[in-house]
DNA sequence: GATAATCTCTACCGATTAGATAGAGTTAAT
DNA sequence: ATTAACTCTATCTAATCGGTAGAGATTATC
């Protein structure tokens, strides 16, 4: 499970990026519907690690600082969120040796979970803020879940 | 990531899927390196939700309710960790309406990490704990991770 | 230059969960 | 009867999650 944290940054992200301007967080909170204050530190953390950018002040907000098809789920997630591998022994930016399995490399239960924290990486370090802006499909057919990625649309 | 229960808990399947016979707790807790009583709670959690069966008095042990091939990754984490889902309105098995996002069908963010559910769904539905069985590959050129999965192999 | 509106930062808090530990009870072989 | 095993429920400690609070810094405007 993704924590309500990372679901909150996400949709910031995204509200960000519909936006062509700057945002206020009071407006994004109402908009979103997320708690204030606590949209507050997320968007801070988000800006220490050059995902959004600042202004203080009257007429302040917050912006992107990039456009959105470059800003994968996967960083926005590994920000909030800390490592995506379902082990710590499988982790990129994290690594940490588990104390117990000894034989390492041989590990059975380690090389079943690398192949789903691959399939998961797979998936979101492809995707962008960008892709979550396109609007619903039409829905006619659009039952296969994994087939095309638009990930050229970036202009809603 | 996954919870050091549910690592305990898959690891002392394999030991009882190695094991011919049945094991008693003492047992598995040493040679896995488990804590005995928290490996009890673990093994009766598995017994009640039958995946193993139990001996009780002098003599006593644990086995497999089930051959090896037919107990899934998936079932066992379902178990022990809660459902795989990563949104509680992504999950099949205790699925929650998410309170915010109130365009449902049209929520980006469900629509990405439904593709990360899916890809970890299929991974740990299909692998069970006779592929967790065989031994470390040769490693001559396991370089490719997502690639071919020996499903039918069954018995070591 | 005062004021008001905005972001910045750090601390705190209540509830829940993770990871165990404890111990009394039940069953069964000897 | 005894002993060695599983069974069950309660409890504990530390960390984490989701959120609040409030003092401080910055900037546009009057």
């Amino acid at each position: 499970m993704i924590s309500q944290k990372a679901r909150y940054a996400l949709r910031a992200l995204v509200a960000l990026a519909r936006a062509d301007d700057s945002m206020m967080i009071a407006e994004i909170a109402d908009q979103q519907h997320i708690p204030r204050k606590f949209l507050e530190q997320i968007l801070l953390d988000l800006k220490h690690h050059g995902i959004v950018a600042s202004r203080r002040g009257r007429l302040g907000g917050y912006g992107l600082l990039m456009p959105p098809d470059q800003i994968t789920f996967g960083r926005v997630l590994r920000i909030v969120d800390g490592p995506i591998a379902p082990l710590p022994c499988l982790s990129r930016i994290a690594y940490r040796r588990c104390a117990d399995c000894q034989t390492e490399t041989a590990c059975e239960i380690r090389r079943v979970f690398a192949k789903v924290a691959d399939s998961a990486r797979d998936v979101l370090d492809r995707t962008t803020i960008a892709d979550a802006l396109v609007e619903e499909v039409p829905a006619a057919d659009a039952a296969k879940p994994g087939a095309k990625r638009p990930s050229a649309k970036a202009r809603a």
